[in-house]
DNA sequence: CTCAGTATGTACGGAACCGAACATATAAAA
DNA sequence: TTTTATATGTTCGGTTCCGTACATACTGAG
């Protein structure tokens, strides 16, 4: 249990180096996030940044009319919250949790003033704001040119990338809402993958059986992603 | 003519306060895109970035199997190249000349200087970066969830926007390409626009006759967009 | 154990867009 | 002027996903 409340379990914590680390470690403050809390809500002036640990928290954007899609998901690897450190201090999307579990977070002011000393700090954060760029760009490609199927995939191994084992808790109607498409769409994908030996689901918790299968089965778009995360955040960073 | 090759037509350069101003003006290079040229090809480390004034340049997204899709669109309003100072280098998209025109360039190890001063510079780069992930993220929801007709007013509006008068030089075979889909799907909707009296075209020109339509007839997400852009890039900067 | 709430399964007509094929019209080149 | 290339118009069957309605199955509260 104590791994699960060490702040490095966090991508981006962990690659701070040491006097940073130091300076950062008495004000990081853990929080349990719920599944289904919205961090924050679209013009939401935030109060903290959260780097999650454990949790994993989707970036959902809701049109007038009540639907919604996805925009980009953000685990262990990433931060909640870039709109302050670029400055907007709001976004016009929801941050809603998507998988319950821990997460660390720091005080606006004491991010924005480590982020304007223009050091290692600011290097690691915007590089990754360019890897959830490039999440962002892909879903909107894959959103006008792949299958229900195809997206289904994806976003299981998103998930996955981000998760410790092979269970989500999740409902086929909360993954419709991400993807922006009908719950029965999802119903009807998700059976198939089961037919295929692919996963396994039963009233809101999916295990995946096979994970190169699902890598098979999906659109180039997630191999696009992950390697330009690999690319901007390696794992021991160069600073 | 003169406007045409004056620097502060971009917004970017216009809300750089005196002192960067001057310290850039030698540096600027005036360079003239063509229709349908490529700023920069996916993983091309850019040597330059772009301040468009009278260019528009499209971010497109080019799948494995030709298909593609628009991104973002990029006007006087702000700069091609915005991975240099993110920290990436590099993109997963292209960026394509829409609409031929001017822009101002800066060698690529001068800006990122620039950048790293933490100043002004630094902060409205930031800002329009963020901007440009609004449009991103509404590109994405806007795919999954509107219709052609909504869409194609949304990028006429977005590229008007970004012109000098209401003259668009682009064949269908082009939106269609930047909008992900059919030609055929364009030729239909302009034609309704057509009948409807909003605007005219023939033969690559089209003439937006009536803007106001435009604007009743398309989804929210080009007001959600220019929105924020209007608040995140203030014509005035407070610096 | 029963009941109510929730999660998933199934079906059917309709809308939007695709893929392909082909027709027509305008502009540019020879 | 004729030819050629390019831009737009139109059609048709097919696919995917939507909207709606309803059925079934599991689970926890009482």
């Amino acid at each position: 249990m104590a791994s699960l409340l060490d702040p490095r379990q966090n991508g981006l914590l962990a690659a701070l180096p040491p006097t940073e680390w130091q300076r950062w470690q008495p004000y990081l403050e853990p929080v349990m996030l719920k599944l289904g809390h919205a961090v924050y809500e679209p013009g939401d002036t935030m109060a903290h940044v959260y780097f999650p640990t454990t949790a994993i928290v989707s970036l959902l954007y809701v049109l007038d009319n009540g639907a919604s899609a996805e925009i980009a998901v953000v685990g262990n690897e990433g931060v909640v919250g870039i709109s302050l450190f670029m400055g907007g201090e709001s976004t016009v999307s929801r941050a809603v949790v998507q998988s319950a579990g821990a997460c660390f977070r720091l005080k606006a002011e004491l991010l924005k003033s480590e982020f304007s000393r223009a050091g290692p700090v600011t290097h690691v954060l915007l590089r990754y704001t360019q890897a959830l760029i490039t999440q962002m760009a892909q879903t909107a490609v894959c959103n006008r040119h792949h299958t229900l199927d195809q997206q289904l995939c994806r976003w299981l191994l998103l998930s996955l990338d981000r998760l410790r084992d092979n269970d989500l808790v999740m409902t086929q109607q909360l993954i419709a809402n991400m993807l922006g498409v009908r719950r029965e769409g999802v119903t009807e994908s998700a059976r198939k993958l089961q037919n295929a030996g692919l996963i396994r689901y039963s009233r809101g918790h999916i295990t995946v059986l096979d994970r190169a299968g699902l890598e098979r089965s999906t659109c180039e778009c997630y191999a696009v992603v992950k390697r330009e995360y690999d690319r901007l955040l390696p794992e021991r960073p160069a600073t």
